[in-house]
DNA sequence: CGAGGATTTGATACCTGTCAATGAAGGTGG
DNA sequence: CCACCTTCATTGACAGGTATCAAATCCTCG
């Protein structure tokens, strides 16, 4: 993959954005740090950010859009490991390559530091290393609850543990549809796309979510969402 | 869950243990700061270490046995997240409470270190909050891999790759059987122990393993068991 | 308005789960 | 030392959930 092209440099101070606080990251050092540049480049959807085992070279965070990573067999079966949208700070390695593929879904815009940039800070720093380590602990935390969906739920629960995370996430960053296709739904959830489709016609028919057009799904009766969903057990 | 119940105590850098350094973790921080006390406990097989949502208030490294981490649904379905053996770390994390439910698969020794403490020294240390952050992350390199086989994998695809991992990493501990029952190995697969059983007998009639017990798998054609794991395509 | 992709829905196949029975292994006590 | 018991593992028969293949409809965007 080539750099991406640059749209916008800014030392990090001037940058005044604040994009919701969300529940997996907490980005200090974008926008923490004086001697971090930080930088804007734009995606079209389905353009590639990275890839899979390509050189870590940039942190990134969603500005606007949203970004699906995933992995691939050589077959061509995906399993996308998380869904990102504005706010999200994404491509955080210890190692010298990506874990994952990023790709924008839809069109989007983000912000980006220096991998060796941050590294250097965090050695220093221990304020930064932390909030790196918490980054990485709360993906870890995700993908430690998406692979008991994985392993164990069904096609409706998991559905329904989907459709809860991005109404309480899409909410956060102001959206009002959902960003991704069934089948990207479906290579999150580990199913088919036709699968994903039956479930919520399921739920529609029960009325427990309402459609206004595929993408646009409103929770109508968010306690039952979350019987379905089969909740984690808290003993 | 009690407090473990302690059989030793000793100040970090009296311990001499070197155990075989793994795959996922580089355990720094135990045995290299002084203000760390390090404490060691045994479990029995079966035997809970900490409950998933109890305050994490421990660090452990396994010197000997090894431990299970998983999660349950209210009904009783259970996914493991991992396996760890000994010289693995586990139990590190940024919140307040633990994401999982950690127990001894066999009789087990471990090492452990006051969560408070490491945080204190994380803070002002950065060289350890670092070492904290690559444990997290490399954590989150397994599991990204193993969203993979739970969701996109087939049942002889998921029991190959397992014979892969285990066959790596108890050469490693110098372990010659497997630790885990086969309920362990199908709630760690996302499959039932039937199925489990079923994918063993078969890579065992076509000659790619050889069994003398069931726990004790020997890897007789390794590249055929490499294929059949359907490695990641790195493109 | 037309074209192509996205979504829904239906029919059918197949992989894996479930239920059940048998066999092997390991631990305990007579 | 052996018999018994319990747990673990294997194997079989069958059912069911999800994938696959196919077609119709909807929607978006140029």
């Amino acid at each position: 993959m080539l750099a991406p092209a640059l749209t916008e440099v800014a030392v990090c101070n001037a940058i005044a954005y604040a994009p919701a606080p969300h529940n997996v990251l907490s980005p200090a050092f974008f926008g923490g740090h004086p001697s971090l540049i930080v930088t804007e480049s734009s995606y079209q959807s389905n353009e590639e950010i990275y890839g899979e085992d390509e050189p870590a070279e940039y942190i990134y965070q969603v500005l606007r859009g949203a970004v699906r990573v995933y992995k691939l067999l050589s077959d061509g079966r995906r399993q996308i490991g998380a869904f990102h949208l504005a706010g999200d700070v994404f491509g955080i390695e210890t190692r010298a390559t990506y874990r994952v593929t990023a790709e924008a879904i839809t069109d989007a815009t983000v912000r980006l530091v220096k991998r060796s940039a941050v590294e250097k800070v965090a050695q220093n720093d221990a304020k930064i290393a932390c909030a790196l380590w918490a980054a990485s602990s709360g993906e870890l935390r995700h993908a430690e609850d998406h692979m008991m969906l994985l392993g164990r739920k069904t096609a409706a629960e998991r559905v329904a543990t989907f459709l809860l995370e991005m109404d309480g996430r899409l909410a956060m960053s102001s959206a009002r549809s959902l960003p991704m296709c069934r089948r990207d739904i479906g290579d999150y959830l580990g199913l088919t796309l036709e699968t994903v489709s039956r479930a919520i016609s399921a739920l529609q028919a029960k009325g427990v979510v309402e459609l206004s057009g595929a993408r646009c799904i409103a929770v109508r009766k968010r306690d039952r969402l979350a019987a379905i969903a089969e909740v984690e057990c808290t003993l």
